[in-house]
DNA sequence: CCTGACGATAGACCACATATATCAGACAAC
DNA sequence: GTTGTCTGATATATGTGGTCTATCGTCAGG
C-alpha cells in the first residue's frame, strides 16, 4: 500500500469526481482510476460505487478512508517538522561541559550564544570527563566541552582557547609577596580536587606529582577548593576563568613561572550530522574568549 | 514518501542494524541503504547516525520516526479494517421496508436472517416508498423492500413473493357471509391509508378506483386502518401478511375473487459492491415466505 | 439524433525499487 | 603486523509498476 494511492483516494472522497481529483493529485484521470482500483483490490473492498453521474464512497470505504486520512496527516506532519528540521543551527543541543569549566564559561558565552544561535537550544550537562565522553558516545549527549585531548577516530576535537592556570593563596601565604610563583613551590601544601576532575590531575603534573598527605582534602567542587584556600587551609592551582570568582573570595593570585595551563577542545563524534552548529559554537566562543586568552598571555589576569 | 521506506526506517530503528532490519523488511542491505539514504535526502535530515559499529537514532530522527510510527500504524490499522471488510455478508446494511410490511414481515424473517446471516447487521428503516427510494438513490439506504416495481437502470430489482390481497370487514358486515368476495364491492365503504402509502394505490385500482368521499378517513397507518375496520366503520384490503393480526382485532377476512395481491420485491442500486449480501437476503425471505405463498395460492390464510 | 461529460480500458513508455557483486573501514584474533 | 570478519556504502543491471495518450461505453440534455 503506498500513500500516494491513499492521497488519490481521499481526493475523490473528497470531490466525489475523478477528473477533479486527478487534476489536484496532478495526474491524469486514467492513472487515478487505475489506481483506484489497484487500492481497491489490494484491500479487496470497494472504497467506492461510481456511475457516469456520481462517485459516492460505500460505508466501508468511509470507515477505511477514514484511516487513510489519520495516515496521511502523520506523514504531512512528519514533512513538516523534517522542513522545520532541516536547519542544523535549530533544535537542541546537548552540550556537556566539566564543572571546573561550566561555572566560568558559561555566564560568558551563554548569552551571545543566544543571540547569534537564537533557533539552537543549548542543554548544559555538567560532568566530569569520562562521564562526559561516555555520554557522547551513547548519543546521550551531542558534543563537550573539554579540557583533555579526546582519543579515537570516532571523535572529533575543535581547540577553542587556552586557559592558563594561576597559583591561588591564602593573602597571608609566604608565596604571595611574589610576582611570579614556580609550579613546584605550591606541591607542599597543595589541596586538590576529588578523583574524576581532570583540573587534579592536571595541578598536581604540574606541581612534579608530589605525594599527597593521607586523608587530604578531596574537593568536590572548585568552589569548596577556593573556600578551603581563602580560609588558609593551604594552596592550589585554578584555571584563568575561574579568578574573578577566586579574588572576590579574598583569595591571592600570580602567574606561574612555567605558564602552565590547560586547552579547552570542543569535542563532538565525528559522525554528528549537525556539524554547522558545532563549528558555529566553537568559533563564537573562540571569538568571545580571545580578548582573555590576549590578556592571559601577558599575565594580566 | 512512502510507507514502504517509513517502514524501513523503523525497522532501522528498531534494531539498530542494516542488516537484521533489511532481512526483517525482506529486501536486500544495499536495498535499504540506498532506500533509506533518498529518504533523509527527501526529509533534507539525517535520521540516522551511522558508523561500522552503530546506528542511533539522530535527535531528529526520533521525532520524525514517531510521527513515521503513527503513518504506519494508521496504514496498518486499515488494512486490518480492509481484512474485516472483506466479507460482504458482514457490516451494517441499511435496509428500507415499507410500513404495510414491515410489522409484518420483519417478526418473519428477522431471527432467520440474524441466524443464517450472524455478521450482518441488518438496519431496518421504515418509510414510504417514495421516501425509501429516494434514499436508496443518495445512499442512505442500501437496499429497500418495496411492493411496485424501481424503474431506471440504476436500480435492481429482486421479486421474492406475491403477497394476496384479502378484503377485511366488520364480522356483521354483509360481504362476509360470502366465502369470496368480488373486489369491486369493497368500493363503496372502503377505507383506505394516507397519501403516499403504496397500499391505498393498489387497493383503490383493485376495487375500480372509486371516488373516495370528501373528508374520508385517510388513515396514518394499517394498524389505525384495521381498527376502523373492526371498529364497524367500514371495509378495506389489507396484505396477506397482516391477516393474522387483522383476525386478532376481530375483523372478518375473505379471499378475494379476482386473486389481486401485489409482489413484494428487494430493490437496490445496481452499482451496490455488496450484491452478495442483498442475494442472501432475498434468498432467505423466499425461503421463508414460500410456505405462504403456497397456503396464499390455495386461499388458505 | 447528436453532443458533451464521465469513468473505464488498452497500450506504450519510463522511472525507480530491487538484487548481485563489490568496496572501504574498523576491529579482533593470531 | 597480518588476516579474517563484520559493518554500511556504492555500482550496475533488471523488472515491476506508475504514468501518459488515445479510445471506448454509457448516460443525460438539447
Amino acid at each position: 500500500m503506498n500513500l500516494r494511492d491513499l492521497r488519490y483516494a481521499l481526493a475523490v472522497a473528497e470531490h466525489r469526481h475523478f477528473g477533479r481529483a486527478a487534476e489536484l493529485c496532478n495526474i491524469s484521470q486514467p492513472t487515478l482510476s487505475t489506481q483506484l482500483r489497484k487500492l481497491e483490490e489490494e484491500l479487496g473492498v470497494v472504497l467506492f460505487e461510481r456511475t457516469n453521474k456520481s462517485v459516492v464512497p460505500t460505508m466501508a470505504g468511509e470507515a477505511l478512508l477514514a484511516h487513510a486520512r489519520a495516515a496521511v496527516e502523520s506523514a504531512d506532519a512528519m514533512l513538516a517538522l523534517a522542513q522545520a528540521s532541516r536547519d542544523p543551527l535549530r533544535g537542541r543541543l546537548r552540550l556537556g561541559i566539566i564543572p571546573t569549566l561550566a561555572p566560568y564559561l558559561l555566564p560568558l558565552v551563554f548569552g551571545p550564544l543566544r543571540d547569534a544561535l537564537p533557533d539552537l537550544v543549548i542543554e548544559p550537562w555538567e560532568d566530569v570527563t569520562t562521564a562526559l565522553l561516555e555520554r557522547l558516545r551513547t548519543h546521550e549527549l551531542d558534543a563537550a566541552l573539554l579540557a583533555t585531548d579526546a582519543e579515537g577516530p570516532d571523535l572529533d576535537t575543535q581547540p577553542l582557547f587556552t586557559e592558563p592556570f594561576l597559583a591561588a593563596l591564602p593573602p597571608e601565604h609566604l608565596l604571595a609577596s611574589q610576582d611570579h610563583v614556580r609550579e613546584e613551590d605550591l606541591a607542599p601544601d597543595i589541596l586538590v580536587l576529588a578523583d574524576g576532575h581532570c583540573l587534579r590531575d592536571q595541578a598536581l603534573a604540574a606541581c612534579g606529582n608530589p605525594g599527597l598527605r593521607a586523608g587530604a582534602l578531596r574537593a568536590s567542587s572548585l568552589s569548596t577548593l577556593l573556600n578551603m584556600v581563602a580560609a588558609g587551609y593551604g594552596t592550589t592551582l585554578i584555571p584563568g576563568l575561574a579568578a574573578g570568582v577566586a579574588r572576590d573570595a579574598g583569595i591571592a593570585l600570580r602567574p606561574l613561572t612555567h605558564m602552565t595551563g590547560r586547552d579547552i577542545q570542543l569535542v563532538s563524534r565525528t559522525t554528528f550530522p549537525r556539524r554547522a552548529a558545532i563549528d558555529a559554537i566553537a568559533t563564537l566562543i573562540r571569538t568571545r574568549l580571545a580578548p582573555f586568552a590576549d590578556s592571559a598571555a601577558h599575565g594580566e589576569v
